[in-house]
RNA sequence: CGCGGGAUGGAGCAGUUCGGUAGCUCGUCGGGCUCAUAACCCGAAGGUCGUAGGUUCAAAUCCUACUCCCGCAACCA
């Protein structure tokens, strides 16, 4: 039995609107990869949640005339539902204004500040009086406020420090020896050569600007700034305590993967190492920027009006099309494109053409020709043994690319045996057997080891498309796990029904303009 | 000369490590079949592999220069 531990986490989500598409694929793609791992047998624990702090939370409740709490409890309800919407199966829901990890974040930045990696200091930046702001030289337009165009002056501020430099030499040697740590691999080098390499300065770690943040308790009117709070989320909610953590902690960390976008990689290879080694903590097994999905080629936001949400997606499609699609069609490295003519396209070529025809015409040939009661007859031909030895090798092929994470080219494995599966149907041609009385057995074989194929794949493709694969299961009628081809099942009572209609497209498309 | 990634038939990608008939999915066109969701199966058209040189018997693959695209460039998450 294999009781390895598996620790998943996505970014916390940032409070300040409504997720869409892109921001939700994340959650999807951390979830295909814990089911996965869970069917693999490993103790899996996922986790997910919000990141509710920093002014811009602070400044959308003022607008809003509500308090910040109120704001965040709001939205992070709506990511909530929008994460179960999508079937993603977190064990944990984890909020940044939790009482528990407010707290230990206070003890953490204590217990810094302690060892000397915490100084008091002056932090010193280009101020717009009006705006109230700060702004680094390169976010200057003309050398002028970006926001109101004004003059903008020299400031300096009391402020605590982390000191990154402290570190700078130990996350080199790390990320060189563990290559590993950051992926895509081209990742690495990015942060190495320019962030690292030209040198770590020391990170400011408090604020005062604002006040909707966890007070740095040695000195309360500065708050905790909002990465060391945010990424912290990932040891407090599993029991880490600068007093003596529980042994849920020690069971689960280091986590084996972080999942996230790849405009936060900066925070999690550089100052989440360095604060977790300032803390005496291992660092996790592997960090993920995962690769973004576009509308139309283009970056999603609302002022370009081009946002597309997953739940209304989910509406229109079902939750699996939605899943399939933003899994298959994200590749490893490259930003992934979303359109509806394009998310059109793939339901029906690939889960109602391929899928969903061969899994109905597979059951209503059972059906018609043996009443719905097929076994293993065990007339072999020649024919038979490529289409046995691909189910037999979708496992090990599976596991090579799900380690590499390519889970798009995962899904292309199962299809591929799918797509074998239609081919194997014309090369037997079940309906010219059934005409002849004594080629009944060999008729049954065929179909005996076509819903075999059937059964198998679905069996693969419950991580990514979960609800599908179980509608599968149901039609077939069995409970049978195997991962390979089981020569001893008997299929009776099949229920054929259509999984996925194709869609129309023109239709839809003008229904989605309608709704407008 | 900031760092890094990329440029392959209409679309999206593989192949480049260790040079040797350019492959896959989708789309288009033609054919077949009828168990099935206008589905499925077969075949065809379509590529000077970003540009220009070089090495070699042979280059998408190695070398040189150039063009274009994208990401990152630190205290907003």
């Amino acid at each position: 039995m294999n009781n390895k531990k598996y620790y998943i986490s996505t970014a916390i989500a940032y409070t300040s609107g409504k997720p869409h598409i892109g921001n939700t694929y994340e959650i999807v793609l951390a979830d295909a990869i814990a089911r996965y791992k869970r069917q693999k047998g490993y103790d899996v624990y996922f986790q997910t949640g919000t990141d509710e702090h920093g002014e811009k939370i602070e400044l959308k409740a003022k607008d809003k005339g509500i308090t910040p709490k109120e704001f965040v409890d709001e939205v992070a309800a709506e990511i909530k539902r929008i994460w179960d919407v999508m079937n993603t199966s977190y064990d944990k829901f984890v909020r940044t204004t939790d009482p528990n990890h407010e707290r230990v974040v206070q003890k953490i930045f204590n217990k810094m500040y302690n060892k000397g990696d915490i100084y008091k200091g002056e932090y010193s930046g280009l101020y717009c009086t009006p705006c109230e702001s700060f702004w680094t030289q390169s976010q200057l337009v003309d050398g002028k406020c970006p926001d109101c165009g004004r003059d903008v002056e020299e400031k300096k501020e009391e402020a605590y420090f982390f000191k990154l430099s402290k570190y700078q030499d130990k996350l080199v040697d790390y990320i060189e020896s563990h290559p590993e740590f950051i992926q895509p691999e081209s990742r690495k080098n990015e942060m190495l050569n320019n962030f690292i390499k030209p040198g770590l300065q020391d990170l400011c770690v408090s604020r005062t600007s604002f006040d909707w943040g966890i007070p740095v308790d040695i000195d309360p009117k500065h708050v905790v700034y909002v990465w060391l709070d945010a990424l912290t989320n990932y040891i407090t909610n599993i029991g880490y305590d600068p007093d003596g953590s529980s042994s849920e902690f020690k069971k689960w960390w280091p986590a084996d993967l972080h999942l996230i976008g790849k405009d936060i990689i900066r925070f999690h290879t550089i100052y989440w190492p360095c604060f977790l080694w300032s803390l005496d903590i291992d660092l996790p097994k592997q960090v993920f920027g995962h690769p973004w999905l576009l509308t139309n080629s283009d970056k999603m936001s609302k002022s370009k009006g081009n946002t597309i949400y997953a739940d209304d997606l989910v509406e229109l499609f079902g939750v699996d099309a939605v899943r399939y699609y933003v899994l298959h069609e994200i590749p490893f490295a490259n930003d992934g494109n979303l359109t509806y003519e394009l998310l059109i396209e793939r339901t029906n070529t690939d889960l109602a053409n391929t899928l969903g025809n061969l899994v109905n015409r597979t059951i209503s040939m059972a059906n018609k020709y043996f009443k719905g009661v097929v076994t293993n007859k065990k007339v072999n031909e020649e024919v038979d043994n490529e289409l046995i030895s691909m189910i037999n090798d979708l496992d090990s092929k599976l596991e090579k690319r799900m380690d590499k994470l390519e889970i798009g080219f995962a899904l292309d494995g199962i299809f591929d045996l799918l797509r074998r599966s239609n081919k194997y149907i014309d090369e037997t041609m079940p309906w010219i057997l059934a005409k002849e009385e004594d080629k009944k057995d060999r008729l049954e074989t065929v179909l005996y080891n076509l819903l075999e194929s059937i059964r198998v794949c679905a069996y693969f493709l419950r991580p990514f498309i979960t609800k599908t694969a179980n509608e599968i299961f149901k039609q077939l009628n069995t409970s049978d796990e195997t991962a390979f081809f089981n020569e001893n099942n008997i299929y009776q009572d099949m229920k054929p029904e259509v999984l996925f209609a194709r869609i129309d497209k023109e239709k839809k498309l003008k229904e989605i303009e309608e709704k407008r």
